[in-house]
DNA sequence: TAACCTACCAAACACTTGTTAGGGAACGGC
DNA sequence: GCCGTTCCCTAACAAGTGTTTGGTAGGTTA
């Protein structure tokens, strides 16, 4: 035998994290309860028994794969916020900013999707609604600015304009593929052309 | 005492349908795999062992919501199609009627949002496949059409455009509440117009 | 060499799951 | 009254679930 089977040094951060991402992958192509610990396992190389070496309970990976992810979100949103632009510039960048979060957290945001709701009643996981009231609060009181500085219509349904705005960005993580035709700034630019512009050709 | 508990005397396909409609509550609102067939029967005031009087598996309830409402969501759209409309009269009438079908059966089209990748690839599931299919030729060439005569924007990665128009819509599911301030018309009439003009005020 | 730590395995545990088999109450037709 | 049908209950089953416990190979440190 020349050599070792495996490096077998890698860090105890840098593993966690490599399980996390298997453990994502399978919550967001199965759905969380349809996934089983041993098919993570199974995933990942390893025994169920041994994925709680690194974590406590399945329950606790998935709450670090939303809050990491969670975390990463804010932290761009805070970021275009605190740039004080106009509402049409504020909703192009977080729109983009979104793309670029599919783009990176892809599993994350399909498990986001999918299993928020349901996991939202239970206290572990209330920052999940507090995250989507912020959320909410954030896209509202943009597209009221805009509305109230002639930027966007007025006779639309505000909060149907919302979710409207809200649904078409974060849906598109159902059929995303990283490394597709098109990049995270140019699907960004053709929704945002879509949704300030309509699809109706002008005449 | 004085009366029977209840009336008792429902007659076999009614009570089919109420134990389905109740099914398909429960499974819309906390996912299939994480209902268990003991909650749908405690909502429906009997033990889960009675389910099986009705229906043979827990399978085969989600199957028979699923194409049920299939069956009537095609029926709405074959109508439609059947008009010979032009490409945007097609497409209004094909949202208005999707609406329609939230409206009527909202949890049943929650779930298929939910649920439907990861039955499709069961073969007892074949047919979401199959309607899904359909429903992109179906889209698509609307839009093709439309795009050809000069009624829709020619500068769009239509498969972009064709996601766009099928997530705004469907996705309404999964916040609508029937007999809230908008009628199903009244929504579709905005999403339309949204899809259709945009949300920017045209100067 | 010895002690120690990391990362995993092997095997089991308690519990929940979908499902089944047998029984019985209410009711209508005869 | 009797029979058959409808609809549900009681009680259990086997399979699968998340999780725990004790052990151990291999590397690092002393």
């Amino acid at each position: 035998m020349p050599t070792k089977k495996k490096p077998q040094v890698t860090p105890t951060p840098e593993r966690r994290r490599e399980l996390l991402a298997t453990a994502a992958e399978v919550f967001a192509a199965q759905g969380y309860n349809a996934t089983t610990v041993r098919r993570i396992a199974d995933e990942a190389g390893m025994l169920a028994g041994s994925l709680y070496y690194h974590f406590d309970s399945k329950e606790s990976m998935i709450d670090e794969i939303l809050s990491t992810f969670l975390d990463e979100l804010w932290q761009g949103y805070d970021a275009v916020l605190a740039a004080g632009l106009g509402p049409r510039e504020t909703i192009e960048a977080l729109v983009t900013e979104s793309f670029r979060e599919i783009d990176r957290h892809r599993p994350a945001v399909a498990i986001y999707q999918k299993e928020s709701k349901y996991l939202a009643t239970q206290p572990r996981f209330a920052y999940l609604a507090d995250s989507q009231a912020k959320f909410e609060k954030v896209w509202l009181s943009t597209l009221e600015r805009g509305v109230a500085e002639g930027t966007f219509r007025d006779d639309l349904d505000i909060r149907l304009t919302y979710r409207f705005v809200r649904d078409t960005v974060w849906v598109a993580a159902s059929w995303y593929r990283p490394g597709g035709h098109h990049s995270p700034e140019e699907i960004a630019r053709q929704y945002l052309s879509m949704v300030l512009d309509g699809i109706a050709l002008r005449t």
